[in-house]
DNA sequence: TTGATTTGTAACCGAATCGATTACTTTAAA
DNA sequence: TTTAAAGTAATCGATTCGGTTACAAATCAA
């Protein structure tokens, strides 16, 4: 997974977090982040499909947190931008006369499936508050 | 990241582990995994590297294991084949007069350096052998 | 009602990644 | 000497992804 939708979105929710309650637009959400107007708004699609967010169209428009800073876990902001992949898997099917080959994509599925458990739970232990609090360089809160 | 080249490693491995102490060709790899034999051969290059296989050239050459299946962890295979990263960062310096922009890098830094820690946790627990174990359908060691 | 502003969305571009492939060199066993 | 295998360079094609342009839809204010 290299791509970096997960943090953009992060930096997006974060500054809507410091605006709070009013909205800020894409343009300048975008200014932030340093790129396109519409590569946050195709982020804030998927945001606001997951419930995270809110947007408001016309003049004075924009997105909004949905939820407080410390109800949203970055778990579910990875979920709501990104497929839950750690690795690739096999894209031709093993041959399956092999005793590995035939065996071996249920097992590596079993094992992608716990990296992805282990790294749920680190990110649901990690919340919007806590980054804005990172963000403002006082006491890491888990440590 | 989308590689495969984690899955085809463990593959191999898996492949070498139940032919020890024999060697086995790339081009008897390549046919298990169903990829090409140049595929497997810079996959080797890298697993050599990291000290988990040997190769022998020449006729009736080929990789072997180069260490007990129960020393190999996935996480060192993971790291001799893949870079150490769990989603991409900002390609472009976000907005420094933004207090967001400012630190949110070194922020997104430390959660990319939290998720790894878990994900080398969780890979560091699974060796070769129980790979193996698992082929065969015994009982998971690992519940 | 009109104009301005903002989201939503489609289309496309260019760069990067990556597995696959061909071809060749190097090594070493029989 | 022949043959089989690793090592390696070069290239191709598909895919992904951020970036960009353009335009439609919505909504607010004058």
């Amino acid at each position: 997974m290299r791509s970096c939708r997960f943090v953009f979105a992060v930096h997006v929710l974060a500054v809507l977090a410091t605006r709070q309650p009013s909205s800020c637009s894409s343009i300048a959400l975008a200014q932030t982040v340093n790129t396109n107007p519409v590569v946050i708004r195709r982020l804030l699609i998927d945001l606001q499909a997951a419930g995270l967010i809110g947007t408001i169209r016309g003049p004075r428009g924009g997105a909004y947190l949905a939820m407080p800073p410390d109800q949203i876990t970055l778990f579910e902001v990875r979920c709501a931008v990104d497929p839950p992949t750690a690795f690739g898997l096999h894209p031709q099917s093993p041959a399956p006369s092999c005793p590995v080959g035939g065996r071996i994509r249920a097992v590596m599925k079993q094992v992608q499936d716990q990296v992805l458990g282990a790294m749920e739970r680190e990110l649901t232990g990690i919340t919007l508050a806590d980054v804005v609090c990172r963000l403002q360089a006082c006491a890491d809160p888990r440590p």
